[in-house]
DNA sequence: GAGCACTGC
């Protein structure tokens, strides 16, 4: 704590959060904005009228930095300092610094729009611009309005993009504090390499073999790659002759390896022992390696990015940013000045890389947001001019609403429904909260619980799957996981997680079955609060027990996909006639596929259900559908007739609402009418044909 | 017959 640059700006920030309600504060690496400004605060007297919230993108950062404040003010943790995140509440009544995720800050305001239980509200990293923040500092911009006499908002950015965050809430001060980094040299390459994988191989044998000590950090963009690098680095170490240099460990390092393998990369190497950290992006910001002086940076990062007009996600390898460049570079001065060699040249740097990374809430699909902030109620709300820091566009608000109305979530008027208003309450994609509620009106929540669990933890289910490991358990006795019955994948989510119930939760037969422990108890926590929440909504009289030693009937699982049929109403697909490629029934119908990892039965003639639905569209070599489960078309027709209904125009409040715009909202992209946008009659020309063609199939079955 | 970066309620 001493010496930390921010403590000699105290008075300043004081005195400047004293006359203004929101301020940004700009404070880089190692500042100690995290740590001092909510105990600054604190000891000004701010607690006196509520507590502080300080945000944070990640669980772990809450935890951690309240811990270390606790320590500081020397109080026990969860008394005057705590922290609450998701399945775990460390606070009390005493606490007046609350370190909390802005997942639940949001949580919070659900309950309690105005936040009043807080005098002061920090939103701490807002530059990482998760989803969540740039949904609260459009709340915090409302609210400021609302409570401007008892309410502080502070904003704190590690980067200098200050000035825009300042101009949305009406040019507000910018205070900057300097960080504690110490001095990086930034190398550049000539010329872009034709194979990062080659160039940053080549640059880091070149580093180990003429730089002295120092552990050296390799950006790559995933696991495949980082696979390779790792083999070719310790092949050619081990060649390297003995005693012309040092030792050298070579560490991968990235999200889907188990977490007694990402540790290793906190334990100190032996002396005279150089480590190869080869990492993806987690190294940016979640995990803080000591010890590494040297960085090489691809220039490249895999993005997950959703196409609203297509409702189809992509994982693709982009540029990154400029903001980004910059973190990866600070990587190599923690502990002393450091190097970094960019692999590309100064010129893409300054002249092709994008300020800053495009926010989440550009590239992602929104119904969850959408939804909840109609749940606010907020006065004179209109989705499509809420003020957003970068708005997303109006296509990917019109598809929320779209898939929103198609779950009835909202109704023809872009009004939320009551059933709206209780999917919101539920942590999961709207999706999966509809089709709880649909499951408990057919008796099957217990089994839509399960299934909406098992989704949630989706991708932290399966162990890393390497190609070894793939090639082994392909020779291995045929394993004893269940198949779904061969209705689909959320069917067999649902009979993997009630044998493992039934071995009482056994982490053994985890590891077994190649399933991740971390990721199985995430599962029941989710399940968990998910019965609560349901409960809480039916005042308790829901039965939401897992069955023990019962075998699931045929028509549980009936009803469970008619349940789904509800839910997924947005996520519909048809199959071809004559082959096993599928129709998307949305808006625009994509041909899609069945991801080879599904679990669908084909019936005697080698064909794949009539009707499917579908948790993603994920497009990789080609477009596919993953998550697949197999419907009734008499379940169909009725979501086919709501399509036939939809009218974005009156959903979006366009005709309705006439609102005046506030400074900001004006920024928002331009309004356009997707339905002039194309032909009028092509909608319910496709309709039609939709539906004779299920009148066909009628008649021959 | 494919392959998934990272978070979070």
């Amino acid at each position: 704590m001493a010496n930390l640059p921010i403590l000699q700006f105290e008075e300043k920030i004081l005195e400047t959060v004293e006359r203004n309600p929101v301020v940004v504060i700009i404070g880089e690496t190692g500042s100690g904005k995290s740590t001092q400004l909510s105990q600054m605060i604190h000891k000004r007297g701010y607690t006196k009228s509520g507590a502080i919230a300080v945000t944070q993108p990640r669980r772990v950062a809450a935890v951690s930095v309240s811990r270390r404040v606790a320590q500081e003010l020397g109080v026990r943790l969860g008394e005057e300092v705590g922290y609450a995140i998701r399945f775990e509440d460390r606070t009390s009544e005493k606490t007046c610094i609350k370190y909390l995720t802005d997942g639940v800050l949001l949580r919070e305001s659900l309950s309690n729009p105005e936040l009043n239980q807080y005098s002061v509200i920090i939103l701490d990293e807002a530059h990482e611009r998760s989803l969540n923040t740039d949904i609260l500092l459009g709340l915090m911009r409302r609210l400021i309005k609302k409570r401007s006499s008892n309410l502080k908002v502070l904003i704190t950015s590690a980067t200098l993009d200050g000035e825009k965050v300042s101009r949305f809430f009406g040019n507000c001060p910018i205070l900057n504090v300097p960080g504690k980094l110490f001095p990086v040299e930034i190398f550049y390459s000539a010329e872009r390499p034709k194979s990062y994988l080659e160039s940053s191989f080549k640059t880091a044998i070149d580093i180990h073999v003429k730089e002295p000590e120092g552990d050296i950090l390799i950006f790559m963009t995933g696991q495949d790659d980082i696979d390779k690098l790792v083999k070719k680095l310790e092949e050619r170490v081990q060649s390297l002759e003995e005693g012309s240099c040092m030792d050298a460990i070579i560490l991968p390092l990235h999200g889907s390896l188990p977490p007694e393998m990402q540790v290793r990369v906190f334990s100190p190497p032996p002396p005279n022992c150089r480590r190869f950290i080869v990492a993806t992006n987690i190294a940016e910001t979640s995990l803080t390696v000591d010890g590494v002086v040297y960085v090489i940076d691809s220039g490249y990062v895999k993005q997950r990015q959703y196409n609203p007009s297509t409702g189809m996600y992509s994982l693709d390898i982009v540029q990154i940013s400029r903001v980004q460049a910059d973190q990866r570079a600070g990587r190599a001065g923690r502990t002393r000045p450091g190097k970094c060699y960019r692999l590309y040249p100064s010129t893409v740097y300054h002249e092709e890389l994008l300020d800053a990374t495009v926010p989440e809430i550009q590239r992602s699909s929104l119904a969850g947001s959408v939804l909840y902030l109609k749940s606010l109620d907020l006065p004179d709300m209109n989705i499509l001019k809420f003020g957003f820091l970068d708005p997303p566009s109006s296509e990917s608000l019109e598809d929320a609403l779209k898939q929103l109305f198609l779950i009835d979530a909202i109704d023809e008027n872009g009004s939320i429904t009551s059933i709206g208003r209780t999917m919101a309450e539920l942590p999961l994609e709207p999706s999966l909260s509809r089709t709880l509620m649909e499951a408990n009106e057919y008796g099957c929540l217990s089994q839509a619980l399960t299934v909406a669990a098992m989704l949630s933890a989706e991708t932290t289910l399966l162990a890393g799957r390497s190609k070894s490991m793939e090639k082994k358990r392909k020779h291995d006795p045929p394993s004893e996981l269940p198949d779904g019955s061969g209705w689909g994948d959320h069917i067999q989510l649902l009979q993997i997680y009630e044998v493992w119930d039934q071995t009482n939760y056994d982490m053994e037969w985890c590891k077994d079955n190649n399933l991740q422990v971390r990721g199985m108890k995430f599962v029941r926590d989710v399940r968990k609060q998910l019965s609560q929440i349901m409960q809480k909504i039916a005042k308790g009289s829901l039965d939401v027990q897992t069955k023990e030693r019962r075998k699931e009937s045929r028509e549980d699982y009936r009803k469970l996909r008619k349940a789904l049929t509800v839910g997924y109403a947005s996520q519909l697909a048809e199959r071809m006639i004559r082959h096993n490629g599928y129709r998307t029934l949305g808006f625009k119908p994509q041909l899609v596929q069945v991801h080879p990892s599904c679990v669908l039965r084909i019936d005697d003639e080698g064909m794949l259900p009539n009707y499917v639905v579908y948790h993603e569209l994920i497009s990789t070599s080609r477009p596919f559908m993953r998550n697949v489960c197999a419907v009734e078309m008499p379940w169909v027709l009725p979501i086919l007739k709501k399509l036939e209904k939809l009218n974005i125009n009156r959903l979006s409040g366009g005709m309705v609402q006439s609102e005046e715009q506030t400074e900001g909202e004006k920024s928002s992209l331009p309004k356009k009418d997707v339905d002039a946008a194309r032909p009028p009659d092509d909608r319910d020309s496709r309709i039609q044909a939709a539906r004779e063609r299920f009148l066909a199939r009628k008649t021959k079955s």
